[in-house]
DNA sequence: ACGAAAGTACGATGGCCGTCAAACTTCGAT
DNA sequence: ATCGAAGTTTGACGGCCATCGTACTTTCGT
């Protein structure tokens, strides 16, 4: 109702809160990488080793499922998220993750055959 | 009403099945880790470098539940299980694991913290 | 200024899974 | 032969989560 008095929302304000990944729990990894889609998600992150929108993974779901994934992926500390235009950028959290999970991201990718 | 008509059953016959560990999928696996209780079980198993009958692994969850548990971790071909009296031993197929994923059993049993 | 593109927000829904209690089975010991 | 210990089986229940459609927002081109 406010005639346009809520300030402008505009590019950065838009990027959503990021977890410290220390304070992610291999319960909460575990969790956001049981799910095939999610899974497959960080895979295609993994081996494209650069950052890729939303849109350029395809993904047997919905568009509004899709969002789902990549807020639980974002949320348990597995990627960072940022906007390029109408596009939202996911990068894998790849050297943080080794750190936190030593050897578990490899191992997860390199099960291939699922 | 066949009076002891039935083969006893007894022993050996009691052992369920257990499935060719390269069948299995990392999914499976997944699936059968993301629970805490059952990835407590799998810790305790391979600490204790031992089988162990399911009464001496505690855990918060009803008898009922626990046979649960180790039913899918067999099923998930992470354990083996066998009587010996009135109990039941389990023991992890560590090496099998091992060769099918690797790097994820330790990488999954490291995660202390959680 | 308009329209399309790329996601997001919000319910609603459906299925799966962890949980338990109660009744039962199997075995060892007495 | 009985009892207790150790698990199992079955059925029921509750909660969570992946999924979707629809409406909405933000940005870029034209």
């Amino acid at each position: 109702m406010g005639a346009m008095a809520t300030t402008r929302r505009t590019g950065q304000d838009r990027v959503p809160p990021h977890p410290d990944i220390t304070t992610i729990t291999l319960q909460q990894v575990l969790e956001a990488l049981v799910d095939p889609v999610r899974r497959h998600i960080v895979g295609e992150l993994y081996s494209a080793r650069q950052d890729l929108s939303c849109g350029t993974i395809d993904l047997p779901v919905s568009k509004s499922t899709a969002t789902h994934h990549f807020n639980v992926l974002r949320e348990a500390g597995l990627i960072h998220q940022y906007y390029a235009g109408t596009s939202r950028m996911n990068g894998l959290r790849r050297d943080e993750i080794d750190a936190a999970f030593p050897g578990l991201l490899r191992a997860l990718v390199a099960g291939r055959g699922d």
